[in-house]
RNA sequence: GGCGGCGUAGCCAAGUGGUAAGGCAGAGGUCUGCAAAACCUUUAUUCAUCGGUUCGAUUCCGAUCGCCGCCUCCA
């Protein structure tokens, strides 16, 4: 039974989807004006861990994420380079979806681009202004925050007075607005400034908020499940995209809401003043890998602040090449057909309990680490078992089989070795028996050195020869 | 100022009213021609500090200190 803490309501609650079986999920996306750092691929990667669990549970899923290819930003750094606004977000959107890939995420059924849903997003705020619940001033739209009592459910804020409590950092004078805590829905826009879209309510460019609205209703119906996002977003962005869809069609908007915890660096937040900002790029550039990236990421529940340090990469770096050397002992692990007298074996056993342990794990919460240190758990016992040679028919697949079942909610134990070795190299590796036994070590080592700068390391076992990809 | 979160071994961290998961790193050992990997042993009488409740608290309550976040663009 999967459990987990729902932001709108501030309790851990039994997940129960609106129709049986499906999950309809929205997770807030990349706005694509650079590359994206360590801090936004560890709610991505969160979300892809939602996605690919609920999968697991046996849901179908259809996951909606953004990418917000319009906004200020975009704007000015597009005006700056003197490109438009699609040329200049282009390339990011590209790197975007390597970075993406790289990180093993499953894509999501829809990603859409708001600048590809003007007309969803001008339908609601169309909608918005027949009931009142937006006025027009100067030429802007802007949401009446006066007019949705529910506003401030999602963060909790209290609005009592009518300005938000950093009230010195927002110069009311500078708005045309009835209320200081009002949004833009839609900016005004000159004749012939781009970008610009005609709109019955006139001619300019969505605000921030809405194409979330737009996207999400679009593609999931009015009502959704699940809404995910950093927690930076819960307010205003969350808050805001609450206010208009539910203002607009009168329904809850969805029924469950996570936020992920930020992500900070030797205790301090990440932040480009401070120098202290990764991208994923930069990570690789130093040599990392991804998959120890996605573990060190994933290896924290998402409701905690995570502290990023080379230190964790470099134990994830670690870690993951055990996990991934353990597949592939498994993989080629002699088994033996003693006689049993238990129906069920020793191994396979453990990697039940692995199994149970982990889904409990997931169910409370997604409890990232807990869920790894079941998988630890097997891969020591399991370990002991084939160092005593004592893996039975029938217990390598069903260790492997728990394997993958862990790794198709993970994803860290990375491919699966290809167990085809080119002749040449197979050559070699008999080439170097013969020479170990009849004790020519320096031949031996020469061979072992000359695979290992092919990517193939050597290790003798009790069981003979083991190798594998670097 | 308002609201919220956190503080567990060298590092990353899970967790519970009944006496501390897991990973990495370190130390010693087994195995090996050497190496690698694996395995074994070992590393917090203690969970920021001080009080309180309790038979018993790291876990509940209060205070203090420290760190982080939201209230403003941001995953």
């Amino acid at each position: 039974m999967l459990r987990f803490f729902n932001t709108l309501t501030r309790q851990v609650e039994t997940f129960e989807p609106l129709e049986s079986g499906k999950v309809r999920m929205y997770i807030c996306g990349p706005t694509v004006w650079n590359f994206a750092h360590i801090g936004n691929f560890r709610t991505f990667i969160f979300g892809d861990i939602l996605r690919r669990y609920l999968k697991y549970k046996g849901y179908s899923v259809t996951h909606v994420f953004n990418l917000t290819d319009i906004d200020d930003r975009i704007i000015n750094e597009a005006e700056k380079k003197g490109v438009t606004i699609d040329d200049f977000t282009a390339p990011y959107i590209r790197y975007f979806w390597e970075d993406f890939d790289a990180l093993g995420m499953e894509r999501p059924e829809i990603t859409p681009r708001a600048t590809e849903h003007i007309p969803e997003m001008i339908d609601i705020i169309s909608k918005l202004i027949e009931n009142g619940r937006a006025y027009e001033s100067d030429g802007s739209i802007y949401y009446r925050i006066a007019a949705f009592p529910d506003y401030g459910k999602l963060s909790k804020i209290n609005f009592a007075g009518n300005i938000t409590g950093g009230s010195e950092r927002v110069d009311t004078d500078k708005y045309d607005k009835e209320d200081a805590r009002d949004f833009a829905l839609w900016k005004l826009v000159g004749e012939d400034e781009q970008p610009g879209w005609d709109a019955p309510f006139g001619r300019g460019r969505p605000g921030w908020h809405i194409e979330c609205s737009a996207m999400s209703m679009k593609y999931l119906g009015e009502t959704f499940d699940l809404h995910a996002g950093g927690q930076d977003l819960q307010f205003p962005h969350h808050e805001n995209e609450i206010a208009q869809s539910e203002g607009a069609t009168g329904k809850l908007f969805a029924k469950y809401w996570i936020h992920s915890e930020f992500l900070k660096i030797d205790d301090v937040t990440m932040s480009k003043s401070k120098g202290n900002f990764f991208t994923f790029r930069d990570l690789r550039k130093q040599g990392y890998s991804p998959l120890a990236i996605r573990y060190l990421l994933l290896s924290v529940p998402t409701r905690k602040q995570l502290n990023f340090t080379f230190e964790g990469l470099q134990a994830a770096e670690s870690t993951v090449e055990r996990l991934r050397d353990f597949r592939s002992r498994v993989s080629g692990a002699r088994v033996t057909n003693d006689s049993v007298d238990d129906s069920i074996s020793n191994a396979a056993r453990i990697a039940e309990t692995a199994l149970v342990d982990f889904e409990s794990a997931m169910d409370d919460d997604f409890n990232t680490a807990a869920a790894l240190a079941a998988i630890h758990d097997m891969v020591r016992e399991i370990n002991i078992l084939i160092a005593d040679n004592k893996l039975r028919a029938g217990d390598r697949e069903a260790v492997l089989d728990a394997i993958s079942k862990f790794d198709s909610v993970l994803g860290i134990f990375g491919k699966e070795e290809s167990y085809i070795l080119d002749a040449e190299i197979e050559a070699l590796i008999e080439e170097r028996q013969t020479a170990r036994r009849s004790r020519n070590f320096a031949r031996s080592d020469e061979i072992r050195g000359e695979l290992a700068e092919k990517g193939i390391i050597l290790e003798d076992t009790a069981q003979g020869v083991r190798w594998k990809r670097r």
